[in-house]
DNA sequence: TGTTAGCACTCCTTAACATTGAGTGCTAAC
DNA sequence: GTTAGCACTCAATGTTAAGGAGTGCTAACA
């Protein structure tokens, strides 16, 4: 048996009216709302074949068809109708000030999680690939040195270090000196080993002080700022009953306390490039605290090479049409941001 | 009617077995549990006294008694035997790095939550009192300053700043200069208006870039990072069914995203100062969404005016004994950090 | 051959009702 | 003052019946 055009018909309006009233869906409700003109029996001996090539379910033999997961698949690949909608701008929650991307992401977040009544997460921009673009070391008092780096796109990483024993003026200079020239222009991601060992050589005699500096600088260049992740709206996962049982709910709610649910979704290289948008269904998702969850996630992408993914969390019977086409407003406007200026 | 010793260990035996088990407790229960040897009888005798004088409720006539707020306000007032209990020490939390306070915090409230089995936040400690140690201000780019500022307890915190026109070497030297012996030992506090004034006018001709940059780097002193909260363990509030109703649960989930409750919560100079613990019970907390928990909240102080709140979130029937005996313990060593160095 | 009316059937939902049992308050005796 | 005894209350649980939405199947129809 395969899909005809009638068949698809009722297949979407099956899962429209579904995802509307979160009811279980009957051959007559769908018989009065297509524009088919044809009888509930009919509709019935179409909703049996449905049924068979798996598109919809029967929760029990009295009752209505709901989607199944292949159903919402098919929905989602070739009958939704995403349209791109109006978002807030960004350029608004930015607030004119680069450094504060944290309180952006943070805003964005938020204002998703309003829009959409779903629960949201955002991941701070990857920086590994990013070039530094200046370092300083600054005495604060006799035994507290500040490193403070920049990367490109000014984002500024910083680092109070114990020195036991005081540095001199001059080896200060020697060392901020050294610093810049050999790592500025450098990606995070280029600086291994050996030039640390290099770097330690060419500081020369003090190498048991400076030896350590050098280090707690390179650990501050590496720290893991991308895996920062902000959610907002999580308490909206009580608005659908599906999702609400407390087990379920206090699943859900650790996880999103715990922010590694995005890391656990995302798998790479998975068809979301042209757009950059992603939808998981169900049990498609591999977390399996969230087989009862649909999750949509859009990559955006700031330049170079700072990419972090948002993640939108609701119940199966997500409105895809509206996230899908917040997500694609905001990870233009994002993806905008910088490349812009 | 008043208070005997009769009466008060019965009442504590209620309590302490509602407690344990959160069921309404029975007369039968009460004259097995306690040592008083009483009839049944005699207790349900007591037990009329009691809920005539409000320390104990009657869910429904043929119901056992459970405690009413009054009947916890006199247990954790006088009956409660909040022992020390052994906790991790802060000094292995602190990881030895004096500027990641924010990550110490984050596993103080994530170590509550797992010991205690309630739902826990944690302020950072103010420092609207602390005086500034190292203000500086450096060229990033053509276009890009960079402030960085340390205050007391070697806290950091730093701004990009957008120029318009570049600024001279000269120039910043003595913007540093000037920045640095203006304001350096006075507290965040202190700055005001007139200061910053009269510090432009100090800056002398270039007011006005000069004048912008000053006021960015005030502005980055002000910060409120005063206001950060961290939360953990929010799905235990399942644990508890009286908590874990959808709208309640809601609510509850929703006011720690927002992280205002203990602003809602403290009331600064209720008694709280001999011990820094304060206990509110039920219908005790000015938050209307909070009339259903408890709260227990103990006050650090790092020194240096550096004070900051944790709280502890749980049902009315809380193991206040733990709780109170937890966080004074995890009190004593967040204030003998910074002290004893 | 596809469509449809009709009908028996399934099974969830809801309400009504009876049963059980924990716990009480009261009374009278100790 | 304490206690045994007893009638009483009421949430919780289980049972049964009625109602209704929706189905699958059959037979008639265009």
């Amino acid at each position: 048996m395969e899909m005809d055009e009638r068949k698809t018909k009722i297949l979407q309006a099956i899962i429209r009216n579904y995802l509307e009233t979160g009811e279980p869906v009957g051959s007559r409700t769908i018989s009065k709302d297509t524009d088919l003109n044809l009888s509930s029996a009919t509709i019935r001996n179409e909703m049996a074949d449905l049924e068979e090539m798996g598109y919809i379910i029967q929760p029990h033999t009295s009752a209505g068809r709901i989607p199944s997961d292949k159903g919402y698949r098919f929905y989602v690949d070739t009958l939704m109708e995403a349209k791109e909608r109006e978002v807030a701008d960004m350029k608004d929650m930015l607030l004119e000030r680069q450094d504060k991307l944290e309180d952006m992401l943070k805003t964005v977040v938020k204002y998703l999680a309003k829009d959409t009544q779903y629960a949201t997460m955002i991941t701070a921009p990857t920086t590994h690939l990013n070039k530094l673009k200046f370092i300083q070391l600054s005495r604060v008092d006799a035994n507290h040195l500040l490193a403070v780096v920049v990367i490109e796109g000014n984002m500024i990483r910083n680092r109070m270090i114990d020195v036991t024993e005081e540095i001199d003026d001059e080896t200060m200079l020697k060392l901020n000196m050294l610093l810049n020239t050999q790592l500025n222009g450098l990606a995070i991601e280029q600086i291994n080993l050996s030039m640390v060992a290099k770097l330690k050589q060419q500081a020369g005699i003090h190498s048991g002080v400076i030896g350590d500096v050098i280090d707690e600088v390179i650990e501050t260049l590496s720290e893991d700022k991308d895996l920062e992740v902000y959610t907002s709206g999580t308490n909206n996962i009580f608005k659908y009953p599906e999702l609400a049982d407390n087990e379920n709910a206090s699943r859900l709610i650790s996880a999103f306390e715990e922010k590694e649910i995005l890391g656990d979704i995302i798998q790479p290289g998975d068809g979301s490039e042209e757009t950059g948008i992603q939808v998981y269904i169900g049990g498609e998702n591999k977390n399996s605290g969230m087989q009862d969850c649909s999750v949509v996630t859009a990559t955006y992408d700031l330049g170079d090479g700072m990419k972090g993914t948002i993640g939108i969390v609701g119940p199966r019977r997500m409105d895809y049409d509206k996230v899908v086409g917040t997500l694609k407003s905001i990870k233009t406007k994002l993806d905008d941001l910088y490349r812009k200026e």
